[in-house]
DNA sequence: AACCAGGAGACAT
DNA sequence: ATGTCTCATGGT
């Protein structure tokens, strides 16, 4: 017989018998993911829920207050996750998009691509952000392209790792395409992906693919 | 104590 | 179209 296929679906199937169901996105409410995702760029999680904590100890976690809040203000708000100054304008540019333009109720209503457009649309939400947006918080079929990712499937041989995100966005979802609930495949598969890269050893990067044998020294962290 | 973390934009080449 | 720099806090 020949040897196992290792395809996007297989990693998937070892990936979710290594580390289990991991439900996200990390959120109370959908307009939390969007805060979420503009926060956590280049930043680790734990500074996250400290300026999300911050936040919403000052009853700032809707999109309201916030469009309200002095810059100044909200940077020093979300100051535990980093590029504060950065971060606050690029909250309010998608808080004052988000009011503008009706919140949940009428944004649900335009497709996919059109969404994706606004949100790109907008200074300081790139190609991973609006992603996550699109996928965390409105729940549209969209494959998730992070730097795990790419140094995950990089390593197993399966891409290069350079590609431009649309092109392995592209390449994720048509490897996908065959699967019966894309949000839901989409949503786990982004999560475990980051699950097993948070658990990697830095140390040994040849690790990278232990979680594909039954036993892994690195698991469970 | 350097190194990195669930990126993106501005700018030069 | 492809590099390089900046932004900044909190963990190992």
């Amino acid at each position: 017989m020949k040897d196992a296929a290792l395809d996007v679906a297989s990693v998937y199937r070892r990936l979710k018998a290594a580390y289990g169901a991991q439900a996200w996105w990390p959120a109370e409410t959908e307009f939390e993911v969007m805060v979420g995702a503009v926060l956590t760029q280049n930043t680790a999680w734990t500074n996250v829920e400290r300026a999300i904590g911050q936040l919403r100890g000052a009853s700032c976690l809707t999109p309201g207050a916030i469009v309200a809040l002095p810059s100044a203000e909200l940077a020093q708000l979300i100051r535990p996750s980093g590029y504060f100054n950065v971060k606050a304008e690029r909250l309010k540019n998608l808080c004052r998009w988000y009011v503008e333009r009706g919140e949940h109720a009428a944004l649900e209503k335009l497709c996919t691509e059109d969404l994706r457009q606004e949100l790109l649309a907008l200074k300081g939400i790139g190609p991973e952000t609006a992603d996550d947006i699109l996928l965390y918080a409105f729940h549209r079929p969209v494959f998730v392209i992070d730097a795990y990712t790419r140094r995950l499937f990089g390593r197993l041989g399966l891409i290069a790792g350079d590609e431009h995100y649309e092109e392995l966005r592209r390449f994720f979802e048509e490897a996908l395409s065959r699967e019966a609930e894309p949000v839901p495949l989409f949503n786990e598969y982004h999560a475990l992906i980051v699950e097993h890269a948070k658990g990697l050893c830095r140390k040994r990067p040849e690790c990278e693919a232990c979680f594909l044998s039954s036993r892994c020294s690195a698991e469970g962290k």
